[in-house]
DNA sequence: ACTAGCACTCTCATCTGTTGAGTGCTAATT
DNA sequence: AATTAGCACTCAACAGATGAGAGTGCTAGT
């Protein structure tokens, strides 16, 4: 275990790389940290925790950066109990600020405001898809030649499209509704899709075959990918002192790869937070951090949401808002679970 | 008016220059584009045009590069009927595909449509929000405590949210749907925005009157600039040579401000297409050109769409790309506009 | 155990010389 | 009058060289 005087040291190299992403001398860790010590002590003390491998020196007659393993401790020692400030607690709130209700949006909003928050770039990535279950579906005439649907599931997540139909007669959209959602409501994505191929051959449901195929085009795509990985704030990696044009580049282009973000912000099996310094494995991101939470709807979980941003990131603020926005969008969300949709439809 | 070889040159150097954003020499300009004439004389016919002001030169040893007066010449000199490639076309059909006809969907495809054949940063801003009319509104229950507001314009706009409501009986929302269209449907927005204060305190609407100020609040929203600027592409500027740092970060705050972007792109008052080079007066970025279209649906004009890219950009391309898609636009919307939303909802 | 002192190392910035690309000019040629 | 060969000139880019400054590691003394 590390003596007392080595954690403070330690914790302050931190600290001050988290601020000033440049490396720290005895002489800086004396004057801000020690007035009872003089520097060479603490820089023996340096020396020593570098051997340790918690310390690294860029070149020989530089100051010291922490390694992950530097970051390892400090997060594991030194992040109990930090709070949000109130007026952080009240932007967030005034973010969500319930003005709308539908998953994409709050997806959305959580990811901006998370971005915000702590200024890294923030992903969320929907999972379980095939978990959800539709709760009904409804088709809305336009005019006479196109309709919107919309898809309700339960966790609330409402996808709506407009598609191309020919509605023949006045009750054509009403007869198809009532018998899309004996096709389709109370069944799981995941259901749906394995047996898609059964549905779509049915010969009695051939006056909707157009119809039924587009609805299942829609159903379909809901695993899409692109669909559900959301992030924000990706530009804000162009104002670390540490980005080169070159790592910018790179970060971008992993960013932009939907499927190795959900990789690398999903692989946290069961654990409530989860973070990942400096393990190069993920390729594409050098001298990143990622720290990922899972998110619950009543309970169940409905997906990921991570922060991505330098080693030296300001850990403690990263977990805080990840947790808070967690919270807020389960206190959001878990009314509108268990209602029940088809309350007032008998017909359906 | 410049003799012709000066034109060769001076095209000489545009497309040269255009290709690899490098100074261009006198004899690279006499091994790629003359045989007859030696280094020498275009030494001369360059320091000609040097003087006309056509090109600048970084350094005195240097070779010289185009000013903005030599895109404009070229532009207006050398772009005569261009087209795209048949795969072009074809690439940019499959992605319209008549998979959708929400206007949100098909902006945002066309913006990245736009960015990806052209490598360059796409903007679209919706105009004239003012002006489109609202045919009708539906109002969907989904559960006791919210409902989905879809609202249908005249050029097919349509917006949907999900609000909270108190669904007081089974007949609530279907008399709500009623009086609110009574309301609302056949005048435009901007009509509707003047009067809304009249609107609100209406007193014969008290039962509604939450549910009629969460609609109103919709229909306020459709002017907000952040939903009527799309932009695409704009990580495709650090792929530029001529990219730095510094003005990557300047380039994402100007696309991230919405309304100077919106300035910008909309200032072409009543031309087809308009070309701005290296008008500085654009602050923010310099060494740019913007290339901005009209678009119109039936001969409406529904707003503008730009390419931001280097004064070196593929004028020609830029121009076909964005010509092909407004008309493949128009082609889409076209039948949609005039139908009558409501031939089968007497009761509205 | 701590510290003062000093030699050592390495980066960073500045300067210098060299190279090569490309120009501008001039005198000769067509 | 237009073109060209030839040559001096300019300048960016590169590579060393040099010095200053920051910070360390080590040692001897407290």
């Amino acid at each position: 275990m590390l003596s007392t005087r080595k954690q403070t040291i330690l914790k302050a190299v931190v600290d001050e790389y988290i601020k000033g992403a440049l490396p720290i001398s005895s002489g800086e860790i004396k004057n801000k940290y020690f007035d009872d010590v003089s520097a060479a002590t603490i820089r023996t003390e340096l020396s020593t925790l570098e051997d340790m491998g918690y310390l690294v020196q860029p070149h020989t007659s530089a100051g010291r950066i922490p390694s992950p393993l530097a970051y390892r401790f400090y997060v594991d020692n030194f992040l109990r109990d930090k709070t949000l400030k109130i007026e952080e607690i009240e932007t967030i709130n005034a973010s969500f600020n319930n003005k709308f209700l539908r998953v994409e949006e709050i997806v959305k909003t959580a990811a901006k405001v998370i971005s915000d928050m702590t200024n890294y770039t923030s992903v969320i990535v929907l999972k379980n898809i095939n978990k959800v279950y539709i709760k009904g579906i409804k088709i809305i005439g336009l005019d006479d030649k196109s309709a919107l649907v919309v898809i309700i599931t339960d966790s609330g997540i409402i996808r709506d499209k407009v598609i191309l139909v020919d509605a023949q007669d006045e009750s054509f959209l009403a007869d198809a509704t009532v018998l899309i959602n004996k096709i389709f409501a109370g069944r799981s994505l995941g259901d749906i899709k394995s047996k898609a191929a059964s549905a779509r051959v049915d010969a009695e449901l051939n006056t909707f075959r157009e119809l039924l195929n587009s609805i299942m085009n829609i159903i379909l795509s809901y695993e899409d990918e692109t669909n559900s990985v959301i992030t924000e704030g990706e530009k804000k990696v162009l104002d670390y002192p540490e980005t080169s044009l070159e790592s910018a580049r790179n970060f971008f282009s992993l960013i932009d790869d939907k499927k190795s973000i959900s990789a690398l912000i999903c692989d946290n099996a069961d654990i409530e937070f989860s973070l990942k310094i400096g393990k190069s494995e993920t390729n594409g991101i050098d001298k990143c951090a990622v720290v990922t939470a899972r998110y619950s709807i009543n309970g169940k979980e409905i997906g990921h949401a991570g922060v991505i941003g330098p080693e030296r990131m300001d850990y403690s603020k990263v977990i805080s808002v990840l947790s808070y926005v967690g919270n807020t969008i389960n206190s959001i969300m878990e009314n509108t679970d268990d209602a029940d949709l088809n309350k007032d439809e008998p017909e359906v």
